[in-house]
DNA sequence: ACCATATATCAAGATATATTGATATATGGT
DNA sequence: ACCATATATCAATATATCTTGATATATGGT
């Protein structure tokens, strides 16, 4: 149950819902690419991510000073079934800002 | 995003996912039925029972002084993957326990 | 060792949601 | 019309979550 309202609680939320269809679109991110293109401080992308992170959506890899996001794989049916739905969402999502020196 | 957050937030709740799947596994109930199985207030399982209607999950047919829940049907692919994996989730569920003079 | 950049965490205030008890509405019987 | 039962809604309080700004940690360059 914990797990499962864990999951669920991640998607439950606007900016993580954009910044999950942001991922599934453009790929493997870092924070400040996410950060520049929201136009959100970083504090805030950084919590969201690891709210994500937490509910299964997506995994990080650090090279370097950075960290990368990316969506995790394989994803079980739900979280699967969830993305999709999120992709399909018809939302605005910002163009990718590259914003850091990577 | 509105629809997508009313649907996602109507299961990111113990009690709720708990009535869900109670309604899952014995079909069509009344609110009584579920205030006593669960020992809830009716104030309570009223309020959720309207939130998981609201959100898609459940319908609900007055027939008489009594207001019957089902799950809705037929689900879109979204909610029916959340359904299933709340049903596989390993919770205790109370007995269905009449509780009206229906 | 120091500095700059990238990311993570913390504390405080603001907002949303859950629970309870009280009250309102609805239906059917007498 | 009145009453009893079933259900829905409201107001107040408690709890959880989000946002921001400040601070901490981590990595690489000089």
């Amino acid at each position: 149950m914990e797990l499962f309202l864990q999951t669920v609680g991640s998607i439950y939320d606007e900016t993580r819902v954009k910044i999950l269809k942001f991922i599934n679109q453009n790929g493997e991110v870092c924070v400040c690419d996410i950060e520049n293109s929201f136009d959100m401080i970083q504090s805030r992308i950084s919590r969201h991510l690891k709210i994500l992170k937490e509910g299964g959506f997506l995994r990080v890899e650090r090279r370097g000073t950075w960290a990368y996001y990316s969506i995790r794989s394989p994803l079980d049916e739900f979280r699967l079934a969830a993305l999709k739905e999120i992709d399909s969402l018809d939302i605005d999502i910002p163009k990718l800002n590259k914003g850091c020196n990577a």
